[in-house]
DNA sequence: GTATAACTAGTTGTATGACAACATATGTGT
DNA sequence: ACACATATGTTGTCATACAACTAGTTATAC
């Protein structure tokens, strides 16, 4: 059991972590409407200031939601993995994640590339072209490399205007970031690589869709043929 | 970059927004000591009770720590890219994120319902198998329905034993809910989109993977008409 | 009778003032 | 030099009042 030390005399805390778990073992249910905020001051016994705290606490994590003149509900369709376990960054990737990061980034990076190449604009062309220089002037260091190479591949997920996409690729940043380390450590940083990065960045300059996905697929399949050579061995 | 005093409804989320604004910007650099609430309130022309609101909202969001006594902080390592994308509970979709979604599902969807047609086994296909029946027992209960429309399709993300795709739908899982809802509201709960989900159920089942395509295509492009029809009213 | 407007009760949002609890710096006496 | 008290500034909590909003009820006009 984790050490509950009770902490000084935070009231909030302890009106806030009342109410989490009243929620979590569904006390108040999925979508049904809390007390008001006059019930709780009674049913706590503290000023409204505390318990409208511990209510705005819930609320700036998603887990509650307030209408004006109406209440607060428990919001619906809650993950409650989530709230307790908070996701831990991913520092390796097995040979499978490997392989899985390679089928999302076929899938996924495709559909950016091609809609970046219709929209991007001014600013994103630039945030493009300047992680592409420290691409360049980072050949010999494979860490800096990496970095860059990540933030090209964002850049151009941004580029694609699409929330979805950026959102994802944000999301598994450090995973990607693991894939490509991996990626760059193994294979070297190649010439083709390099190639095609700056054959995709001018496709997408040029708003040039079809010479942008040329060159996305042909640099994958360039890496897959050299790891399913790697593995062979 | 200037202060805004205040003027209408919203105080706390505006004056929120603009010491965010503050943080991400860097004019309050990372480590360094915010303003007083004294302090605040006089620069925002708001009580105490609305800067108190707003600061706490930074706090609950792991922007800045407060320590009793001394005054407010910015917290230090934050990925600024991240603040602005993950930490809002989203409970709405614009018509352009519905888009996205749209994109994004003719994307990653197809290729999650190709690998799970050739990788399922008997527990994927169960748990495919029990979301459709619920959502079969819940066509007159459109936010049931949509449940279960969510937890088909996190089902057959959890058949392609991909786990970058598998990681991506439970991050976006709240977005795809309300845009599944809205699907589901405007469009209402065809007799097609059931027939869909059946089909793509038992292409699955039956390991075949042209079938699966061939009725998630027919679907979604039943949706596209569908929605283009409404945008034209 | 029906639709519209006004009212009412309940709830959340904001403002103000007061005091408690905590942290730091300054001064004082020994 | 040291311990202690004090002053000042900061966040935490409380109490009260009123504004703004919502849903439902009642009154009014037609």
């Amino acid at each position: 059991m984790t050490i509950q030390t009770i902490t000084k005399s935070n009231i909030v805390d302890a009106v806030y972590q009342q109410m989490l778990n009243k929620i979590l073992d569904n006390s108040w249910s999925s979508g049904s409407k809390l007390p008001s905020e006059f019930e709780l001051t009674e049913l706590f016994n503290v000023s409204r200031t505390s318990v409208r705290s511990a209510v705005q606490k819930l609320r700036d994590l998603g887990i509650i939601y307030t209408r004006h003149g109406m209440g607060s509900f428990v919001s619906e369709n809650l993950d409650k993995d989530k709230i307790l376990n908070k996701n831990q960054p991913i520092m390796h990737l097995s040979q499978d994640e490997f392989m899985d990061m390679m089928i999302f980034r076929q899938t996924v990076e495709f559909k950016c590339i091609e809609l970046a190449a219709e929209r991007a604009n001014e600013q994103d062309i630039e945030a493009i072209e300047e992680a592409l220089n420290r691409m360049l002037v980072s050949k010999n260091d494979y860490k800096k490399y990496t970095q860059a190479d990540l933030d090209f591949h964002i850049a151009v997920a941004a580029a694609s205007h699409n929330k979805i996409f950026i959102k994802i690729l944000h999301d598994i940043k450090d995973m990607y970031y693991f894939y490509l380390e991996e990626l760059n450590r193994v294979l070297g940083i190649t010439l083709e690589s390099i190639d095609a990065h700056i054959k995709i960045y001018m496709s997408i300059k040029d708003h040039d869709v079809e010479t942008a996905k040329r060159s996305l697929d042909s640099a994958m399949k360039t890496n897959i043929i050299a790891i399913e050579k790697l593995k062979d061995e």
